[in-house]
DNA sequence: AAATATATTTAGAGTCATCTAAAAAAGTTA
DNA sequence: TAACTTTTTTAGATGACTCTAAATATATTT
């Protein structure tokens, strides 16, 4: 069974709402994420169930299924092992990737994906810290909280940011924040939940509560 | 203006059949080198015709325009630099790359083209001694002759071998027929063509005249 | 040049993915 | 629960690309 570009797109979307939300992942929400009309939606979604790829029942919202977690983690690896190669071999900065990486993650042939991930030496994690899953879909789960959970005077290191917004990224880069920095919480602002961190022993930076919600650390 | 992915396939393999004929282009060559209909290409030629990347009468064939000599040298060029990535960075066979080079020059960014370019040291031809346009869409054109056309006695060297063919390129390799590999023509059976050869001062072997007439040598 | 054969185009229809507008179901509020 | 709002689905249409069958133009043969 082979998916079309745009049933990969369907299920990637549906497989990374669900992964946010333990509830089942409404037509809206996938329209909303596509860029496309609810009806639209429901259309595919008909088609992705019978291909048992997702679970769906009319008015109930759909989950992915055990069929569709594996194809989609596929994608998914194809995506990121695509963006390592771009940061890491092309010299891509990693708010350039994302764009690309969606359209070589179509890309069909299994040997070429074998050999990239040998050619870049079985990377475990892609350039903004997403896990990248093994030829089995498999890939280990690391606790994470949100820059903005931490508590003032508690300290962090940056392990995964959001992928798709060059803007956030760029801004990243600026205020030299990294994979791997080191984040102390100098003082949260209740008003607007702005955060005055420092980052790897610099000078103190405000960054707005938006942005620390989605900066993940590892917890201490 | 952009072309869909079926439009740059009809009009690459339009360019490709124009490169192998000086006459216009018929509707049943090009649908028999897609595996589409005659009828399929007619409605093909008018779009291509109305977005200025051919020229085209009714009944009469076609030719590349201007437009789309530059645009089939683009895809072309992706093509060609994947097949190289592939083969001297991904460790692939020269008989293994058509097909996935066939998706990748696809893929748009041309960022990504310029910097895949700068990775593979600039390269001026293919695994298979196809040259590579460049970003002007330029290429050095070198004097060839097919071994067929060796007399005996002559020698050359192999400079050009057919990209698309796997069993062909496996049957190469297993003469240990490379990209410039010299040749000389020992005999010739005028009842089928068969040449005999040896290749690189190796022991001599026959090879038939269509193998032969697609082997691409230099002319000293 | 007429007859025949071949190549090409047109007409009409099917599939895939999309849309709009209307209908139906589910959820919310009074 | 009845009335209203929101969400979802259905129905019918569109655009891109394909097909078959029929019509038309070109090429070849006699």
């Amino acid at each position: 069974m082979q998916l079309s570009l745009v049933e990969e797109n369907y299920l990637k979307t549906i497989y990374h709402l669900a992964e946010h939300s333990d509830s089942d992942i409404s037509t809206t929400a996938i329209s909303e994420e596509l860029d496309t009309k609810p009806a639209s939606v429901t259309d595919m979604l008909r088609k992705l169930s019978d291909k048992d790829v997702i679970n769906y029942q009319k008015y109930r919202g759909v989950q992915v299924s055990d069929k569709g977690k594996k194809l989609a983690l596929q994608i998914i690896r194809k995506h990121r092992l695509w963006e390592v190669f771009l940061v890491q071999k092309l010299g891509f900065n990693w708010y350039e990737v994302h764009e690309v990486a969606e359209q070589l993650e179509h890309i069909k042939s299994p040997l070429l994906i074998k050999r990239l991930d040998n050619f870049l030496g079985k990377p475990t994690v892609d350039p903004h810290g997403d896990p990248i899953p093994d030829e089995n879909g498999e890939y280990k789960e690391v606790p994470l909280c949100a820059l903005s959970e931490l508590e003032t005077g508690n300290e962090g290191n940056v392990i995964k940011v959001p992928d798709s917004d060059p803007s956030l990224l760029r801004h990243l880069d600026k205020i030299k924040m990294k994979l791997g920095s080191k984040i102390l919480v100098k003082d949260k602002v209740e008003f607007d939940d702005t955060v005055l961190i420092q980052i790897d022993d610099r000078n103190e930076i405000y960054i707005s509560g938006k942005i620390a919600s989605t900066i993940m650390c590892s917890s201490i």
